[in-house]
DNA sequence: GCCGTGTATTGCGCGATATAATACAAAAGT
DNA sequence: ACTTTTGTATTATATCGCGCAATACACGGC
């Protein structure tokens, strides 16, 4: 899985690789049990810090999402835990986002279909 | 209009502010022309730096949601800029945050009603 | 043993955030 | 004219998150 940094950004780097791990897992772009890449291939590849690599897989580590092992490095978690509720703060994510898209004019077919999209 | 900010929330404040004014004029909670709160009041209201609030104003300023007038203190633009399409870093949240909620077991109509929900 | 994992540690620099204390320019009220 | 109230600018300070660098450690295969 290709991993893209935005430097431009104002989400940082580790936020950023742990969201794209993320949706790689939902999209079915990274399957359960999948290999990820070592801590430091990945920052070699990105070209970044190794703990900045090490941060990403922790917060998933901690998250739920992955497992790390001695010596197998990280895998996609078989069986991830599910909560089956949006967490308030990523509810007023979304109220914000619908918000500022209804404002500057964008359908709300327009988002549906986004969701849409994404949900695959 | 109420403005509530959460200290454990790691949105910056003038954020919060910004967003929740945004939330407002969106939800029609906040009407065309409406007169907002001094930075001052707003200040001492929530307990804040003016300055924090003056930034937020800036922020909706340079946005094109408010105009800022001495001595009228700053309203809601009658005229809000539609620029008709949204912005990358917002799909990219909304990707996450269906993702998210995917693979932790919720269904897409929940996620449909809440945009429903918060375009009116 | 050796090597490759994730991880911990220590230190550093940088920028964003938020505060405090003043001060200023402009417009309205008296 | 003077005062008041508005947003805004300035200067300084403290704190925190982020990212990097350089090392080192614990563990488990080979």
């Amino acid at each position: 899985m290709i991993i893209r940094i935005d430097e431009l950004s104002d989400v940082p780097i580790y936020m950023q690789i742990r969201n794209q791990i993320v949706m790689g897992i939902s999209s079915g772009e990274l399957a359960a049990g999948e290999q990820l890449p070592t801590v430091r291939a990945l920052a070699m590849e990105i070209g970044i810090n190794t703990m900045t690599v090490s941060k990403a897989y922790q917060l998933l580590k901690t998250e739920g999402y992955i497992m790390t092992d001695r010596k197998n490095g990280a895998r996609v978690r078989t069986q991830i835990q599910k909560k089956g509720s949006i967490p308030e703060s990523n509810k007023t994510e979304l109220r914000r986002i619908v918000s500022e898209a209804r404002i500057s004019g964008v359908e709300k077919a327009e988002i549906i279909a986004l969701v849409d999209e994404y949900w695959r």
